[in-house]
DNA sequence: TCTGTATTTAGATATTTTTCTAAATATTAT
DNA sequence: ATAATATTTAGAAAAATATCTAAATACAGA
């Protein structure tokens, strides 16, 4: 919720990877996991903090959790950016 | 230079409203600083990342250092993230 | 119910980031 | 050359973030 935590959560190049993983499709939190020389405990760590940003969001079925990825928020942080680079000329009026 | 650079940069609230009022037109460190209540030290040490990640630069002048946006690299950032946006659902192809 | 697999939570440690104070540098004006 | 102002740099301290190990939870299958 917020643009402080969107921002943050792009912040950190592993999830970066995370959501280019999930743009492919769904993973489960192991298969996202096997992608990365770290433990379960930590891609955790960083799937809970996309999740709070809602960057991501999850999906539980059997035995296993599901990520997707959430664009609607990636279009947000776009917008910011775009207002940044919108009317800051002098010379190009409104 | 890189991605990583440019979306730490832009992870510090500080440094996002840096470049909100350098939308509006250049501004001299001291000016920047007084929109904020912290050191000049601190504000010169937010300025030195943006310039890194080449989201401002400066231009000397007299007795004062001139920052201002520079809006490709803000665009850059956009590009990543359309990129994210684009053809992850798996029904719309191509 | 017991065992195994997937994932998270808790707590500790390591690393990175932010901030401050004090000193240094650069430039202007007298 | 000296004094004043603007800004940065250095070094230390505080705060936030990322990572690990070990334990806990949740669910499936025998």
């Amino acid at each position: 919720m917020g643009f402080a935590e969107n921002f943050k959560a792009l912040s950190d190049p592993v999830r970066r990877e995370i959501l280019v993983l999930l743009k492919k499709g769904r993973l489960s939190a192991g298969e996202i996991g096997s992608h990365f020389d770290m433990t379960g405990a930590t891609i955790s760590y960083h799937l809970n903090i996309l999740k709070k940003a809602e960057l991501i969001f999850e999906n539980r079925e059997k035995n296993y959790i599901y990520y997707e990825l959430n664009t609607s928020v990636v279009e947000e942080v776009m917008l910011w950016l775009a207002q940044l680079k919108g009317e800051n000329n002098d010379a190009e009026k409104e």
